[in-house]
DNA sequence: CCCGATCGGTACGCTAGCGGACCGATAACA
DNA sequence: TGTTATCGGTCCGCTAGCGTACCGATCGGG
């Protein structure tokens, strides 16, 4: 809601833990940007022209697939940022970042961000930490892939989307969820059925809302646990 | 074959790709040890004590699941390094990493490794590459879990094994394929028939021996490509 | 040289999920 | 207000791969 006013605090996790003296010579270099619904970030195998530390919406990591396919591999929401390999030091994207759910975010250039990373000061810790939070998702999400059902696999990602919309409403399409996964579009909607016949969720056009938080963290695989904890081992998290 | 002996060159890409002067300080500081077969260099979750440059030999990433399941997420050979938590800061592994074709290394601590990622030289930024092309082999394998069928994604795999063995005959049991994969035994039996039956791979007991290379490449799914594509992008590659 | 352990080929019934299609309900827009 | 696009519920036949089990072949150690 409360968007940071200037010289305000961010919502941004990895800014809000940074000592507040390097918080704010950094945020003087950042642009505030919308983050519209479908937005692509970068494009996969193309140059990083800037990184985006989310304040608000979600952003999905898409490697490259066949034609018209699409897996979701992990996801970004306000606890970091887009464009870790300029962090890493390379130059262009490994996965295409899409916005899932509109939002903001604060931006600066992927060469301010070489600059940053060249320095070595507590904002390159924070993001190498991050990354290592990002390797383990999307580790956790091979193996789910591998292994788990649709329900779970399902259950998994609404928690992980709810723990970053941080409303119990999120305005999901059934379609959206399918392309994430990686399943059929029925599929879904068999899935969030069973969900919603045990009162964990209810379903109305584009919107699913979670009733019953306890009950979906029953339903979904321990996958979610582990990658819950990878995220929350970030400092100044918890 | 030819062990690097005293003051030598290393088989292992990363550190061959240093400049001379930086090489030579490092490998004074670097104990060569056998990796044996099945040897778990960490354990998920647990605290890093050393890391490892590969000379010869193919460990396998696995990551949290349930008892007695276990899905390898990536593998890293003589190109790489194992402990690559500690480059990025962490002090505990995310995956376990068990050896899975035996070989050797060379290992220093996990303390040492902290000091040279602070100190900023060509090693960190060989290092930091490195983790990129691991995070684009685990996306790419998350995606191709959800996407790909069985021969496909093992013909994938066998070919990442290829590269890194670089002998045509491989020793890997059915059981041990089935593992990794994460899927049946005797659905590896099959798989295996499959390509041997178009005269891709030979098959004797815990050993497949590939016979036609290019053949596997075009049973294989493009997901084999883009990491290779991304392997390949490291320094000093190609 | 024999014994026990490992390895791989095969067979069985079963089911989760696929691909595709159809259609009414709902929302957005002109 | 009427039209059009999107969204989701449902149904069809189909198949890849599962879990399990059995058994002969092969290898290594005593």
């Amino acid at each position: 809601m409360a968007t940071s006013g200037p010289a305000g605090i961010p919502e941004n996790l990895l800014l809000r833990t940074l000592p507040p003296a390097d918080r704010d010579a950094l945020l003087a270099r950042l642009e505030p940007v919308e983050l519209a619904f479908r937005q692509i970030l970068h494009e996969a195998g193309a140059p990083i022209t800037h990184v985006y530390f989310i304040e608000a919406g979600i952003v999905s990591h898409l490697p490259q697939l066949e034609e018209g396919q699409a897996v979701e591999v992990g996801l970004t929401g306000p606890e970091g940022l887009v464009g870790l390999d300029v962090a890493l030091g390379g130059g262009t994207a490994v996965t295409r970042a899409l916005v899932q759910v509109p939002g903001r975010a604060l931006r600066m250039t992927a060469e301010a961000l070489r600059a940053e990373m060249a320095n070595g000061g507590p904002l390159a810790a924070a993001i190498l930490l991050f990354v290592r939070s990002m390797y383990a998702q999307t580790a956790q999400v091979a193996a789910c892939n591998a292994r788990h059902g649709l329900i779970e696999r399902m259950t998994r990602w609404l928690l992980m989307m709810h723990d970053r919309i941080r409303e119990n409403r999120m305005p999901l399409t059934h379609d959206l969820i399918s392309k994430m996964l990686g399943v059929r579009r029925s599929g879904v909607t068999l899935a969030i059925g069973a969900l919603n016949k045990v009162g964990a969720v209810s379903q109305s056009r584009g919107t699913v809302t979670v009733l019953d938080r306890p009950g979906l963290e029953a339903a979904a695989c321990g996958c979610y646990g582990v990658i819950r904890r990878a995220t929350e081992r970030l400092p100044g998290a918890s």
